[in-house]
DNA sequence: CCACGATCCTGCTAGC
DNA sequence: TGCTAGCAGGATCGTG
């Protein structure tokens, strides 16, 4: 599922085929709320003739910057891909938009479960957005000190559901989530409040690490492929999973089988020994 | 303030 | 072997 790493590693791969170039055409726009509120013909005639200015990142979106000052966000949700194909290429029975460029190529967007979204935002409404996100974990300014100010703020939340929340911490999901808690040898259940700062500075470094690792190895590709990037390359995080998927496997650190157990809603993978 | 369940979709898996 | 019911998963919304 594209968290953090995933959607980086796409904007990368993304950027060199994608910066300068204008889009002359939408083709196959064939589910609505793909682009809404925007109609699909409303979205098309919005966006043809646009230059590319800037491609980049907000917690899981990615962002298109347009020469007429509209911001292009694209979210995959769960299971969407972006592949950039010679416009002659037809797109898959999945691929429900596609962005003609004036290279000759095109930016398919492969959303199998019809979960992703594209939306054509104003400045303004992308300045909404942004402000609505909580901060970039790996910025500079994300510090165990401004996270322990965040945590404070919402003493009853459990760590699991404060740090899947969006507006808490923009970018991590499920996967980096039950990561970050295992290095940071801290319970899911925990409560926001109850950290020390200790634990605080261990769960600071615990999320920049495992981002950091996971976006040097291009990301998590589990066995059902869910995730490729670029051409179709799979990201080499999964094998360096700790806890998430192994359910019933000797925790590394002291053998004691992780757990799996349903909390916030997702399915939450710790080892019941070293996470306190 | 926080938890929980439903919703949206479809490929895959577990279970018969 | 073949079928189906149910689950997973991010974001959002309504309810408790």
């Amino acid at each position: 599922m594209p968290e953090l790493p995933e959607v980086e590693t796409t904007t990368r791969a993304l950027r060199p085929g994608l910066l300068g170039r204008t889009i002359v055409g939408v083709r196959a726009i064939d589910y609505v709320p793909l682009v809404e509120p925007l109609p699909p013909e409303a979205f098309a005639a919005a966006v043809c003739g646009r230059r590319v200015l800037g491609v980049g990142r907000r917690g899981k979106y990615i962002l298109l910057r347009l020469d007429d000052g509209a911001v292009l966000s694209i979210h995959l949700r769960m299971s969407g891909r972006l592949h950039l194909l010679p416009q002659e290429a037809a797109p898959d029975r999945h691929t429900h938009a596609v962005l003609d460029l004036d290279d000759g190529q095109a930016l398919h967007f492969y959303v199998p479960r019809k979960f992703g979204r594209m939306r054509l935002l104003t400045g303004e409404e992308y300045a909404v957005l942004d402000g609505a996100l909580g901060p970039e974990p790996l910025a500079p300014t994300f510090t165990a000190a401004s996270l322990q100010d965040r945590l404070r703020a919402r003493p009853r939340a459990r760590l699991k559901a404060l740090l899947l929340d969006q507006r808490f911490l923009a970018g991590l999901g499920n996967i980096y989530v039950d990561e970050a808690l295992f290095r940071a040898r801290l319970h899911p259940l925990r409560l926001a409040g109850s950290l020390s700062g200790g634990e605080v500075g261990r769960l600071h470094g615990a999320v920049v690490e495992v981002l950091g690792e996971a976006i040097t190895a291009e990301g998590t590709t589990l066995s059902d492929g869910v995730y490729l990037f670029g051409s179709g390359e799979a990201g080499r995080f999964a094998e360096r999973l700790r806890v998430y998927g192994r359910t019933g496997e000797p925790c590394i650190v002291c053998g004691m089988p992780v757990v799996r157990q349903v909390i916030a809603g997702r399915g939450s993978h710790f080892c019941p020994r070293c996470q306190v």
